[in-house]
DNA sequence: ATGGCATGGATTTTCGAAAATCGTTGACTC
DNA sequence: GAGTCAACGATTTTCGAAAATCCATGCCAT
């Protein structure tokens, strides 16, 4: 891994990007509290591009500020879990029935391309089952944007991203034991092919279920371990 | 006005605010550069705060950011302006049919003290009908908040906070023609009475009626005026 | 012993200047 | 005359240190 990437294009956005990844792929777990020295000697950079990343990630609410006292990571909760769920619920399957009804070919294309690249990727790795691929992170994510695609709401897009990247703090704790519990990807196929039909009705309801089966794994785990 | 209060807790949560004001009450308009200089005057401090308000703003959407080229206020555009209104009635319907649902008596109370305090101020100033009084947005923000209040879902509640916030930029060009047009006050009783009977249907149908009128007011104002 | 208060250390927050970047003006070539 | 390129000015972005703030420790009085 890259310690020090080409700087995109400034040094915050740089920081952003670590720093979210640190946080989502568990090197920053929640609750931890964040030091701007150790950011600093985590990204190599001044203080000033490090708060402007905290900034960001608070305003999305990755991260948390209490004035005068410091950022520190999100916490994990089974209230927020369900929460979390019932949003995208809400959100993403109004986005899906959306796309739909206007989406087009490309659309269509953009799902099959992105199911067959997610479908070519183990979800957990050989080494560590426990561990969720980089690549299946970012495939996984690919094709439920793609779903979505289609709705014709940048809003709608946002909100289901963010609740999309709030999901992904709680789904990375989830593969570990529900690998083998559950067939995701079948429950993917049938979404690929319930959109690809135009079954509005039977999609939207695919993807609650699929939502549900994620959050009911995760509260039999996560009981009594978290507030 | 105070041009310097007592610094709530931090220089930046004050620029924030004070910027974030400036946005919607029309001083800084939409498309305007945003240039530190102006800023630092504005706020009498110092880059760093500034930055990290405007970073908030910018992950918030009121504010855009070019790499290197700085920032600018968000520009409203007659598509966003849709955009919003879909998913207000998406959002806010479902918050405020969950809130009939799950609504007790402090919840009723809210609704009727915040209504109270709305009906007892005009929309407009005496001396220029144009503009909207300060506290006339912060009631009607109030009794908007409370009627979804009880929806025991705080992401949804934020959601909803960041959507009427992003419709403020729009409703403050409104009320200048539409004063006369539309009975706000009573499309406002109309939906207390709804909720308080808790007839849910006719609520969320009523709610959705008066985002779509604000949007057809500012439609035809907006035509051909922006993008 | 217990409660309040001042002191010290660790950390955040802010400052003012230096470095980096972008758009533009102007000269120069074809 | 049109197009290309280099240097300038304006502005953002970043740095490193100073100032402000919070938490904890220890002291003193009750």
């Amino acid at each position: 891994m890259a310690a020090d990437r080409p700087t995109g294009k400034t040094l915050a956005g740089d920081a952003y990007e670590r720093i979210r990844g640190a946080i989502q792929d568990g090197r920053l777990r929640p609750g931890d509290r964040l030091r701007f020295a150790d950011l600093q000697a985590l990204c190599a950079m001044s203080v000033t591009p490090v708060r402007e990343a905290l900034a960001r990630l608070t305003a999305e609410g990755f991260t948390v500020l209490d004035d005068h006292r410091g950022f520190s990571v999100a916490s994990l909760s089974l209230s927020e879990l369900r929460d979390i769920t019932a949003n995208r619920k809400l959100c993403e399957g109004e986005a899906l029935r959306l796309s739909i009804e206007r989406g087009d070919g490309e659309w269509e294309a953009r799902i099959v391309a992105t199911h067959h690249l997610l479908a070519r990727v183990p979800q957990g790795r050989d080494d560590m089952p426990s561990v969720i691929r980089h690549d299946w992170d970012e495939r996984h994510a690919a094709f439920h944007q793609a779903l979505i695609s289609a709705c014709g709401s940048p809003i709608l897009l946002d909100t289901c991203l963010r609740l999309f990247g709030h999901a992904g703090r709680y789904r990375r704790v989830s593969v570990s034991l529900s690998g083998l519990q559950r067939d995701v990807e079948a429950e993917h196929r049938q979404l690929m092919e319930l959109a690809l039909a135009r079954d509005g009705q039977g999609a939207v309801a695919a993807l609650h279920a699929h939502y549900q089966r994620t959050a009911d794994a995760l509260e039999a785990f996560f009981d009594g371990r978290v507030a």
